[in-house]
DNA sequence: AAGTGTCC
DNA sequence: CGGC
């Protein structure tokens, strides 16, 4: 059985429901504030997404994408691997940004210029000024994944917004609040979607429900994504 | 230390 | 869905 989606890019709700948010008509891209200092970006890298893959499965290969163990002996159902001058590692001592790929003992891919290029953009266009990212966490998502709601905040400067980069599979991501007993709102990740968040929402509670099956003809049965961090 | 959990 |  398989499955394809999305049939259509944006869905007319969406754009009815932002007429004043729209972008240039030509760009075909919304920009959609859910929260006090979040912003989603719907299609912003459409035209880059074949590029980001090709960077991706360059960085699989030097540093292969591994299933991480959380402290709690947990082994998590999302694979991840990093680029950049750090990375986020977890095993059972903890969390933390390494510069060393821990099964390579390398350090780990530099982050490519255009995964630099895409995270500033965003940022910028979010209201982020001068964000530079020195880490690009990358997850692999296949149906049956999920992460559960937590906070990035391993992060030295707070200051600093994450930049997340969705491809291929469609996601429920849920941003909540301060504590992860706040409200959570469902958004609808597609491929190509960015979502920025900083200022107040910095730490705000996150995660992303149980993938559903299904299939991308840019990724197949997988969903990637990447999150920049300023992590130094 | 661990709530980024194929949790329970 | 809430709790540890």
């Amino acid at each position: 059985m398989i499955e394809y989606w999305p049939s259509k890019r944006t869905s007319d709700s969406i754009v009815r429901q932002n007429e004043s948010l729209l972008l240039p008509f030509e760009t075909q891209r919304i920009i959609e504030p859910f929260a006090d200092g979040a912003v989603l970006l719907r299609a912003e890298v459409l035209d880059k997404a074949e590029g980001l893959l090709e960077e991706v499965r360059a960085i699989a290969h030097a540093a292969p994408f591994r299933r991480m163990v959380t402290p709690g002996g947990f082994t998590m159902s999302v694979a991840m691997t990093n680029c950049g001058d750090t990375g986020w590692i977890t095993d059972r001592r903890g969390y933390r940004y390494g510069a060393i790929d821990p099964e390579s003992g390398h350090q780990w891919p530099a982050m490519p210029a255009l995964f630099r290029a895409v995270a500033v953009t965003a940022a910028e266009r979010a209201g982020y000024v001068g964000f530079e990212p020195d880490a690009c966490l990358i997850n692999r998502y296949e149906p049956g994944s999920r992460m559960s709601l937590h906070q990035d905040k391993n992060e030295r400067d707070f200051a600093q917004p994450i930049v997340s980069v969705s491809l291929g599979l469609l996601a429920t991501f849920q941003f909540g609040g301060a504590t992860r007993k706040d409200p959570v709102r469902k958004i609808f990740l597609d491929h190509a979607d960015v979502v920025v968040w900083g200022g107040a929402s910095r730490l705000n509670h996150h995660g992303v429900l149980t993938l559903k099956n299904g299939w991308h003809p840019s990724t197949g049965r997988v969903r990637y994504n990447l999150t920049f961090r300023k992590a130094l």
